[in-house]
DNA sequence: CCTGAAACCTGTCTGC
DNA sequence: TGCAGACAGGTTTCAG
């Protein structure tokens, strides 16, 4: 499910509550429950990971790259989605749990936190030094440090097709499979071109169409596909992602779908060279 | 260093 | 209706 835009409105709802139910900022946490074992990624050394969380306080909640950093001082929870994870907050006696609940937080007021994820990709992390697993990541691609520049000194002579490095996270961190196509639509660039083959002018016009696209979908909330994940309007705005054969809404040209970086990868042939 | 395939999982959809 | 196979928002690992 998630990409950044995802992401970023999950964080924002923890925060101010939202998609996900009201915030979780200040609550005390009276227990935790894991539900199935290998969701727990890391955990510090030394450290009883269920018990731990008892009266700690949630102390904030951000975003790097696609994970989620829940501050639980003096440590982090941190929680990738991966490909079906969700989180919702809701009244500890809103029933059963459903299914799919790997994870959970419950609160001292009652309320509980649950990381909900059908294909059990998802991943949490414990630990007082967050860094360490942020250590390989790319470049924020919403920061002011991400612009033609950047991308312009760190593209270099990479052979890599451009779809592919976009995916790559430790070149930037937050892009997923639907945002990509839908940013080298806008840039016109075919998703299969050589990253060091693109010309001054499109490395000048790239970072910008980064931003305004992952910008447009944190502004509808995401997208919200299948069953996966729900609240997001940016699917009614995709030109090309889930489109093929359907006519290119700038020249009417089918749209391709082809497989590249072993992803299902979606362009218009006539608009992307 | 880079590239591709496979693995990790469950659910849905398509075609025979 | 049943069933096999392909495919899905991601990342890691391993072979070449």
């Amino acid at each position: 499910m998630p990409e950044l835009p995802e992401v970023e409105t999950i964080v924002r709802s923890l925060k101010q509550g939202g998609i996900t139910g009201e915030s979780i900022l200040n609550r005390q946490i009276h227990a935790a429950d894991l539900f199935w074992d290998r969701t727990l990624a890391f955990s510090d050394p030394g450290t009883d990971f269920l018990a731990w969380f008892s009266g700690k306080s949630v102390d904030g909640v951000s975003r790097r790259g696609k994970y989620i950093v829940i501050s639980i001082p003096p440590k982090s929870l941190i929680i990738h989605l991966r490909m079906s994870g969700d989180i919702r907050v809701e009244t500890d006696d809103a029933g059963t749990l459903q299914k799919h609940d790997r994870f959970l937080l419950r609160f001292a007021d009652g309320l509980r936190m649950v990381f909900n994820d059908t294909r059990k990709f998802g991943r949490i992390w414990l630990t007082a030094t967050p860094e360490t697993l942020f250590a390989a990541l790319g470049i924020e691609p919403l920061s002011e440090a991400f612009n033609a520049e950047w991308l312009r000194t760190n593209l270099g002579a990479r052979k890599t097709a451009i779809k592919a490095l976009l995916l790559n996270q430790s070149f930037i961190a937050g892009l997923g499979n639907i945002y990509t196509d839908e940013i080298l639509f806008q840039a016109g660039i075919l998703p299969t071109r050589k990253a060091f083959t693109l010309r001054s002018d499109e490395i000048e016009r790239l970072p910008e169409i980064i931003k305004s696209v992952l910008q447009t979908g944190i502004k509808n909330n995401g997208a919200s596909i299948d069953w996966v994940y729900r609240g997001g309007n940016f699917q009614n705005h995709f030109q090309v992602y889930q489109r093929a054969g359907a006519p290119c809404y700038r020249c009417g040209t089918p749209i391709v779908k082809d497989v590249v970086g072993q992803r299902g990868t979606h362009y218009c042939p006539y608009c992307q060279h």
